[in-house]
This record gives C-alpha cells, sequence and structure tokens, in this order.
DNA sequence: CTTTTTTGCACAATCGATGGTGCAATGACT
DNA sequence: AGTCATTGCACCATCGATTGTGCAAAAAAG
C-alpha cells in the first residue's frame, strides 16, 4: 500500500525498517518466532511494518532454502471433459484448505510427456504429486521415486505406487445391468443387440469390458466378440466405429455401453450426420457423468465416479507413514436418466 | 539414471565429477556456454556427465536467481465447465510451446479469493499472467501492478489492463436472431415468448443482454423489462428461475436465450423435475457452447467463444513492448443445434 | 623473443529465506 | 558482589543457480 510499484518488500528492507536482523524478521513473518525467544513487542512491530509495505515472502527463496514449496501437483491427461475438470475442481479446494498451492497440469495421455511433465514439476520441487488417468503409472513412479516425490495415482492403477481408481467392474456391472433391463422394456433383448464403444488398452477398459460381459453374459446368454468395439480415447475413432456399425446395419445397435464421456462426444458427431429417427429409441450406458449428456434425447444412464473422494483418499495415503502399492477401489455411482446432480460449483456463494 | 534414489545432482556434483567450476558447468547447462568461451570438448563433457546423472535444473533457484520462474498463470473461475476447460487445454499447449511451464488455478470468482490466489503466484515469481472471467480485474491489476507483473484480461475486461474477451454484443445479436427465426417456423413469436435468464452484474453479461434486446426489439418490435431473468452464474438458481416462471405460466417460454452453459446447467435442473412434455417444443440459445448441450431433445443454438484466439492474442499483446488497457474483441461462432465440433483433444493421437 | 590479443575458465557476489549457534544483557539467587 | 539461568536477538552458513569480473595460458603479431 505504500510504496507503489516499487520492487516487492524482503526480509532485508523490513530489517532495515525495524532494526532488526534478517533473521528476526524471517522468524517473525513465518510463525517461528515464539520457539525463537522473540520479544512479542518486537514481533508486533515488525508485522506492523510487514502490513503496512504488503510484505509476502518469496516462496522461490524459502522453497530453496527449505526444499519444500508448498505446491502440490496434479497430472491430469486432459482438462476438456467434465469428469477431469471436476477433480480438478475438487483437487484445488481440498489442496487450499491444506493451506498448499495446486498445480493443475495435463499430458495428453503421452508416456513421454507425462514423464516430461513430472520432471518439470520435480524442477519446482513440489512436495506431492497426484497422477491420475496417466497411461504409463511405472513409467511415472520411476521419475518420482528418483526424486523421493511422494505421489499416488489415481483413476489407473500403476504396480509401483499406491492406486485409487473408480471400482470399474462393479460400476460397468451396475451400468450393463441398468441398460439391459431398460432395453427390456421394449421387448426381448438378443445378444446382438447390445455393443461395447470406446476404451483401450488400459486397466480401466479392461475392467469395465469384463463388467459387461459379466452381467451381458449372465442376463443375455451370450456375449459375441463382435460387440465389443474398442475405439481409444478419442471422439473421432467413436465416430468412425458409430458410422461402421450404421453402414453395416442401417441403424445403431438398440443398447450400448459407452466407455466414457469422451466416446460418448463420438456418438455426438455421428448424431450430427443422421436424422433423429436414427436414434430415436436406444438406449445408451456412459461410463462418466456429464450434466448435458444425461438429457439426451434417448435415455442415457451415466456412471459418476467420486472424484472427490479419491482425492481425499490420496491426500490420506500421502499423510500416512507407510505407503504400500495397493490400489484402493472407490464406488461409482448410477445415474439414471434425466438426472442433474449438484457440483463443485455450488459451493460457490454467488450472491447478487 | 546411474544414481537410483540419490538425491537430484547439482551444479557442484558436476563440478567435482568435471574438475570444472560450478559456474563452468551452468553456463554449459543453460545454453549460455557459448558466449562465456567455453571449449566444445569441456562443454560435451558436462553434457554428458548431466545426462548420465539425469540432472535437471533446480528452477527454485533459478527463479530466484534470475527472478524469472518460467511458469505462466492462468487465473480461472471454475474449472468445471466446458469453456474455461478447454481455455486451459489450449492455455497449456501455448504455454508448453513456449517452453514455460503453466500454472492453471481457480478463484470461484470471490474478488478476495482472486487477490489472494494472485499473491500466491507473485510469490512462485510467475512471469505472466492471464486474468479470465475475473470478478474483479481491476482489484487483481492492481496487485499485479504492484509486483510488475505482466497481465491481460480474458473474457471480462478490466479497465487498467489489456484484455481480450468475446464480442459479446455481437454474439448476442447472432444467437436472438436465430433463435427467433427458429421459433418463428412455428408460428408468429410475440415479445412476451422470449426470454433471457442468467447473467449478472458483468461486462458480458451487460452486452449479452444489450444484443439481446436490440435484436428482440428489432424483430419483435417490444421488449418488456419482465423477460430478463439475471440469475447470477449458478445453476441454483437458474433453476429457481424457470420454476418460477413455470409456476407462473404453467409451462417455459417459447424461446429463451441462456448466458451461460452454467445456467444451462440450471435449466437441466428444472428439466429433471418435469415431464418431457413440459419442454416439447421450446427453442434455446446459450451463450456458450457444449458438445452435449448442442443434442438436448429441443433446438439449441450456441455460441462458441474462440477461446484459442483469445489466449494467442493474448501472449501478443504481453510480448509487444507496449501494453495500453485496450479491449480487444474476438468473434465468436454462432453453432447450430446438433453440432459437434471438434475441440482442442482431437490434436491428441491416440493410436490403438 | 617480446608484446598484444584471444581463449578458456575460475572466483565470488547475489537472489531471499531458514535455522543452528553464540553471546550480551538482565534477573534470580546465594 | 559473584554465580548461574534465562531472555532476546545477531551472525553466518546454506539452499542451487546466474553473472560480472579478472587472470593465467596459449596463440598471434611484431
Amino acid at each position: 500500500m505504500t510504496d507503489i510499484g516499487k520492487k516487492k518488500a524482503t526480509i532485508y528492507d523490513l530489517s532495515m525498517l525495524s532494526g532488526a536482523s534478517p533473521s528476526t524478521v524471517s522468524a517473525v513473518l513465518n510463525g517461528s518466532w515464539q520457539k525463537r525467544r522473540i520479544k512479542e513487542a518486537t514481533a508486533q512491530l515488525i508485522q506492523k511494518l510487514a502490513n503496512e509495505h504488503g510484505y509476502t515472502a518469496n516462496l522461490q527463496a524459502r522453497g530453496l532454502r527449505s526444499s519444500r514449496s508448498g505446491l502440490v501437483g496434479l497430472l491430469l491427461p486432459v482438462h476438456d471433459n467434465r469428469y477431469f475438470s471436476s477433480m480438478a475442481q475438487s483437487f484445488e479446494a481440498q489442496v487450499r484448505s491444506r493451506g498448499q498451492c495446486p498445480l493443475v497440469v495435463s499430458a495428453c495421455r503421452d508416456p513421454e510427456e507425462e514423464r516430461k511433465v513430472v520432471e518439470t514439476l520435480i524442477s519446482y520441487s513440489i512436495d506431492e504429486l497426484f497422477i491420475a488417468g496417466a497411461t504409463d503409472p511405472d513409467g511415472v513412479h520411476k521419475v518420482c521415486e528418483k526424486a523421493g516425490l511422494k505421489h499416488v495415482n489415481i483413476d489407473l492403477p500403476g504396480t509401483l505406487a499406491p492406486s485409487i481408481i473408480s471400482d470399474n467392474h462393479e460400476g460397468a456391472r451396475m451400468l450393463t445391468q441398468a441398460i439391459i433391463e431398460r432395453a427390456q422394456e421394449d421387448g426381448p433383448l438378443s445378444p446382438d443387440d447390445l455393443y461395447l464403444f470406446g476404451g483401450r488398452n488400459d486397466h480401466a477398459s479392461h475392467e469395465r469390458i469384463r463388467g459387461f460381459r459379466d452381467v451381458k453374459r449372465a442376463l443375455l446368454g451370450a456375449d459375441p466378440d463382435v460387440c465389443i468395439q474398442p475405439t481409444g480415447y478419442s471422439p473421432a475413432m467413436t465416430a468412425r466405429a458409430f458410422e461402421a456399425f450404421y453402414e453395416g446395419h442401417g441403424k445403431l445397435p438398440r443398447a450400448f455401453f459407452v466407455n466414457s464421456s469422451i466416446n460418448l462426444e463420438g456418438l455426438m458427431r455421428f448424431l450430427a450426420l443422421h436424422p433423429h429417427e436414427t436414434f430415436a429409441d436406444i438406449i445408451v450406458g456412459c461410463y462418466d457423468y456429464d450434466p448435458f449428456g444425461s438429457f439426451l434425447p434417448f435415455p442415457v444412464f451415466m456412471i459418476r465416479q467420486d472424484s472427490e473422494t479419491m482425492i481425499t483418499k490420496g491426500f490420506a495415503i500421502l499423510d500416512a507413514d507407510r505407503r504400500p502399492p495397493i490400489t484402493h477401489l472407490v464406488r461409482p455411482t448410477l445415474v439414471p436418466p434425466r438426472t442433474a446432480l449438484i457440483g463443485p460449483l455450488d459451493a460457490l456463494k454467488d450472491i447478487e
């Protein structure tokens, strides 16, 4: 307030102004002054000066000296997706409430990029890292371990570090059962009427496919392999798969399971190119929740993954003394069609 | 690779190993060795050692010394929203391609929080800051100015720093015209049939409301004030506004303009509580694009704001010598119903 | 074989904070 | 008054890099 446009005040400036030594100023401003037996009056004087001059500590200097930065990282595959962006939102809130600074970055599902990004984070001496949806969690683990960085995997498990993931198998079972039951309301459902689109060679996809097949076999008696159409996590590839099916059959499957909201975007691309009748009576299950996806013009059952709980558990694990590489499952919830859940935004005050 | 689990190598370690002085090592590793007339052979030796030991610079130390951190900040209102999350995605890509490190944080539209968050970023000596959708851009500006931090406003303008925003007035005109024309296909539209929901006391809302009223008056001849229903950026409040209208009229307006995708989520909450018939023939315009929002079971015209261009322009401005507090407009595009645009995710390779 | 120039590098200060150590002044006690 | 404990703080090394300066040795010039 007092200095306008000047450089930022340092403990040395306050040292001059107060007549105390820099180390005294430092002790006062970082709260360790009681331990250092600084007189209360001295402390108050320095506090006052600090306020007047708008002092804030240089966290790079502090981090350099103490080799702790107060930064906590979250590595995401992508931002542009409600599952991950709401994870980022919860993450931020929890990091802030712990008095640290969140650092959210994405690595585009590229294993090379994942490692490079983490190297960069390490160069800033981040204290802890959440690795979400990494393509190569164990590769990232090695980078972290070399630097002695505490970390957990979220969403996709690794074998070397503790992991907290959605119970994909159970979630997929719930979702599959829901769409089968709903489809059967319109008449008997043959195994050929139920497909799965999306997913690739990762743990989550495997588990979801396994859950899908289990339930499908139990309820419909069979499960031809052709009904599983992996397309990767790409809207374009997914759209192509729908297109291919449509060309072969003149329609979409009566019911299908879509592996993630990213794949569901592929369905939108398909729909954009075809008249409404093409999908007038399909039943869709999507392993992810999106508030608009829930209101599409056909029934969409969704799975809401509990990213908030995953983050909470992640912190609990990081805070623990020992961190065995165990995988913890978090139960997701089934969201029936036409449901608007409240999200992290609802915690915001928006008066006026 | 060579040391497993050890502490990170520093220039002093490499100095010992190579026999060169720390300053020589530093010069080699930061690329300034030509300028310092270091022999090529020396440089190569040091490079080799650095690779073998997996050296990476301590960026806090570098930042402390050079008072540049390589960090570029993006301050968002919220993550959990396709407009802002896709902005984050473009931002990251551009920052990375400039060899810097993106730091994306949200401040929940709380002016106090905005300033606090920026103070924190400043403590990490970030080099540049993008302030997106800030509630109080000028308050943030002052904090930045005190610290000598270069910054631009995105999405919501300030008066003290350069701003790059969507051409809200023009976008609103396009959107309003589109929904009016579409609604008129179903028969004549009276001024009471066209409402606007959402928005609050910010520049974007004002401009959008202005554009809406201009076009509505021009095409429908009148524009009763009751047709403007500001609800803030809150799904819950927006839902309440729809509910209130519905209680008063037994239906929703034939056509309406929704101020943002966040407000559109409020419509979803309303819909969840009412049967399909309630909204069988509404026409909606939403000032924001969401790939699923575009395929709701009624026509939804959307406005896609070009956040990628905004970020690009932002960098251009930050790179310029002078930065007058001018507001730059970026033209958004009208997206007709049932349209799936490609997004930043499509740049990703997703093989297999 | 000097003198000058160039090459190649080492030295040391510095960025802003932290924390161990040491010492003077004060007060308590015998 | 002399001894001892306590209080209150200053001093200084340190974290890991950057950078201005200076100086020896080698090369070029005379």
